[in-house]
DNA sequence: GATGAATGAGAATTCATTCAT
DNA sequence: CATGAATGAATTCTCATTCAT
């Protein structure tokens, strides 16, 4: 999720695996995961259908490993040196490189949110998130801690669902919802 | 020997509608509404596939009927003397009542939420839905253009998300999510 | 199919089985024997489905008794005094008795005619149109045998299929087609 | 290993395309169009029901490439030199083709009168088969207007009904209906 | 590795027919 | 006699997955 430099996108086009991905991620996030085929994201990714099975065993895990691989290149970015502190500027930081990940990975976010709605599928996938998540949760709850006595825990709950909240109504109308406006006064709320 | 009456008539088919609305409700929310089949409906209501074209269109025709149905019995709540007017008890209570509509609907809400995040169908539904989150945001406008001298749209557009944040967290983990204490929370934040 | 009076007819409307049997016939002339269902037969005849299944066995002994009452309401016009024997004149009337049947009958014959056309169903039916068909094929060659030395039969088989010809023609467009110019042409070139 | 040429893949298609194609005539024909099942003509193709719809859009796409290619064929030999000038040698030949035609096409051009007969799909169809019978109409009143006086377009049409009548009469009982003695008869009338 | 023809299970939907009332 | 809710088999069509080449 974090900006490539041109040679790693040149390798990654190169790289079938990679072209795989990046059509599927295009095809589920513009059809939903359901009514994307595997013609659609072959055709998009300008392979045969039969390909996709060598790389993938199924759609759905397919379907996992974009959401994972996708959860996997944040994992570094909100853990950068492992002591998870964070300073006020760095809490301010933090919350506008969020806005960037997402403005950057509409159709990551997109798919990301539709799907952990869905029950059926995905009790693997959502333990894989609810990892993810206690990760950043932990630096939240910690800033939360140093900032705001009563309860950091819950403020950082509320701060987790809020910028879920954001992110949703953002990806479902990138063109018109003031994501940054909204950031700041979040920024406001929780200081 | 003799027909039914029309009044025996009238009341099974009343039934059976129910039945078969809240069968579709629990499935569709169980699955999402592409996994959900009208079979697995039929065999949660216990009747046969074909029925459920006697008291429904299509699938879709289903889905739309679960989904304004539900959206109707809020309107009434949020705009009961269609002055749009709130005290800052009533904000309490509004926020609360959200709380207890939610927990009492988990399986509408699921569906609700995972239906607004999906592109592909329901175009006319999505404009339904607009126009019913119009009436309960100009309240909340209304509210914050009288506490709040800012920026009441931010304040109520940021409320929103910040409720759906909440709700989807709250139906994707009603056991664990604590959403009372989160609720309180977001009355102090925007008060 | 000949003339019916108007007490003919109020006899017609108040027997249910009459009813039934002019519903199907306007219903699968309009959409076909497959497309025409038996709900809408019912609709048309303003009665309930169910009724139908008291008067006929099936929708196949609906068709079947559909065509052939209408064969056996011809059976009287052709043979009326069992001789067979046509005079010049008689031959005119009888081509031009003809054309008013099919205009007065138009539903009917349109629905005759594609079922003739179909294989599958029918085999009984075919016997019984063979029959009849029978009947006015014996006048024809009579009337060749006196009038034309060559090959009666033939004669009266090409009379039969020119006419059946004109009669689809005039039934798949009777707005356009000059039947009645057409009839005078045969009548010229087969006298 | 090596994945197929494109000359063989196109091989493949071809013949695949013929199979389908002759089975859903053979299966349309017996049985008409609407009793003709997708899987029956699956089955007499001896292929999986799926792959048909890798060949055609729908069970309407492949009945209009049907009736449509058989027209095709004929539409070089009615306008061979585009000039549509029938000598008396060749008013005798077009008629004795036309029943070598239909001889070799039975299935065909049952199909032909019965989707003829039907109103309710086949819209485009219909337009189609129009513009085709146009073409040979033309040649036959050009034909009329120079050896009939009176009123070629009323000796064209007559001649068209009847030759329709015939046809009708031939492929709905191949074995007993004497073609070409009345090809014959039809010669002897119109010339 | 790569292709795409082929399969077959399963989806939504229709509709003739039954049957309790 | 009359009703229409209810059934379930059959239909068209889709699509993930397989496999010969």
């Amino acid at each position: 999720m974090s900006p490539r430099t041109k040679k790693q996108l040149d390798e990654i086009k190169k790289d079938k695996h990679g072209i795989i991905l990046n059509a599927a991620l295009i095809v589920f996030s513009e059809n939903g995961y359901h009514s994307a085929s595997i013609s659609k994201i072959a055709k998009t990714a300008e392979i045969s259908k039969g390909l996709i099975y060598n790389y993938f065993e199924s759609k759905e895990a397919l379907l996992n490993e974009i959401i994972l691989s996708g959860l996997a290149k944040l994992t570094g970015f909100f853990n950068p040196n492992n002591d998870g502190f964070l300073t006020e500027d760095e809490f301010d930081l933090f919350l506008n490189s969020l806005t960037k990940i997402i403005k950057e990975n509409i159709s990551y976010w997109k798919l990301y949110y539709s799907v952990i709605l869905q029950h059926s599928v995905l009790e693997l996938l959502k333990e894989k998130i609810m990892e993810f998540t206690q990760g950043y949760f932990t630096i939240l709850i910690n800033y939360f801690s140093r900032h705001n006595s009563k309860n950091p825990e819950a403020e950082a709950m509320l701060l987790t669902t809020t910028l879920d909240g954001l992110a949703i109504a953002y990806v479902n109308d990138p063109e018109q919802f003031p994501i940054d406006e909204m950031i700041q006064l979040v920024i406001k709320k929780f200081k």
